[in-house]
DNA sequence: CTCCGATCCTGATGGC
DNA sequence: TGCCATCAGGATCGGA
């Protein structure tokens, strides 16, 4: 479900919700874990905590207290929303405060990550400490992907969506940013010119930009976490557009499974 | 080390 | 209507 868009809108969502400020009474798991197990015993000391700003990292929310970062994952079909009371099938945690707020993680498909670690360890922590550059920040730039790219032998799709080396970007967003700079998914990464390069750091900010402000994509289930879907899809370009005109040249998008992942293209406007 | 297919899990959809 | 195969916004693992 979400790439970075929809990543941005959850946490603007929980900040709309009112969570900063928040202090932990407890955290209630409805399971043992998820894609890990949860953390039962650091969220005991979590307790009393207060919620002093919520960040994303790549896909990654941080929960950030006086002492800690609660890290949450939404792998492809997590969700946070404001509890009102009734319990749904694939609930797995909820937070309780000490106001009465209770915010609750759905997961159908049970992909998500909860962790907790002391806010000395962020850097050592597992889940970020191989993540490459943040999209929207000044180090990611056409050289940034040309210098990163050069000794790459799979597609450059594979590569934007390669957390490693860009965070932030999935399935959609990279037939999306590729689109727009003009290059065909099944390039080899390490062949992409400077130029090339250049455009496509340019892109991938700029669809991600539209698509926060758009309030992501909601392909089947995505909702941020004050149960507003988002619009982006409706400015698609190739995206599950297979067989369809191309908006810029008429010619029918294609598309195939790259490592495992659909991709769309114009076989005419990208090279 | 790099690359890619299999894998985790549930639910929606489409063909027969 | 029912059954089965396929696919889905992610990321890790292990074999080649």
């Amino acid at each position: 479900m979400p790439e970075l868009p929809e990543v941005e809108n959850v946490k603007i969502g929980l900040i709309d919700l009112g969570s900063i400020g928040q202090a932990f009474a407890k955290i209630e798991f409805l399971r043992a874990g998820l894609r890990t197990p949860f953390p039962k015993k650091a969220a005991k000391t979590l307790e009393g905590q207060s919620v002093r700003a919520i960040h994303r990292r790549a896909k990654y929310l941080l929960f950030e207290t006086e002492e800690f970062y609660l890290l949450s994952h939404l792998g492809m079909t997590g969700s946070w929303r404001s509890d009102e009371g009734e319990r749904l099938k694939h609930d797995h945690v909820i937070m309780h405060f000490r106001s009465g707020l209770r915010l609750v993680f759905h997961d159908p498909r049970r992909f998500g990550v909860l962790d907790i670690f002391k806010k000395s360890e962020l850097t050592k922590n597992k889940w970020l400490k191989n993540l490459g550059a943040e999209p929207l920040e000044e180090t990611f730039t056409g050289e940034y992907i040309f210098s990163k790219s050069r000794k790459v032998t799979a597609s450059i799709k594979s590569f934007l969506m390669d957390q490693r080396r860009i965070v932030g970007v999935g399935n959609i967003y990279a037939s999306e940013a590729l689109f727009c700079a003009k290059i065909k998914p099944t390039r080899q990464a390490g062949k992409i010119t400077r130029d090339e390069a250049g455009l496509l750091a340019g892109c991938v900010r700029e669809i991600l930009l539209r698509a926060i402000k758009a309030g992501g994509s909601t392909i089947r289930d995505y909702r941020n976490s004050n149960g507003d879907e988002g619009s982006f899809q409706t400015q698609f370009m190739v995206y599950d557009r297979a067989g369809e005109p191309c908006v810029r040249c008429g010619t029918k998008l294609k598309s195939k499974t790259i490592v495992g992942r659909n991709t769309f293209w114009c076989p005419q406007c990208q090279r």
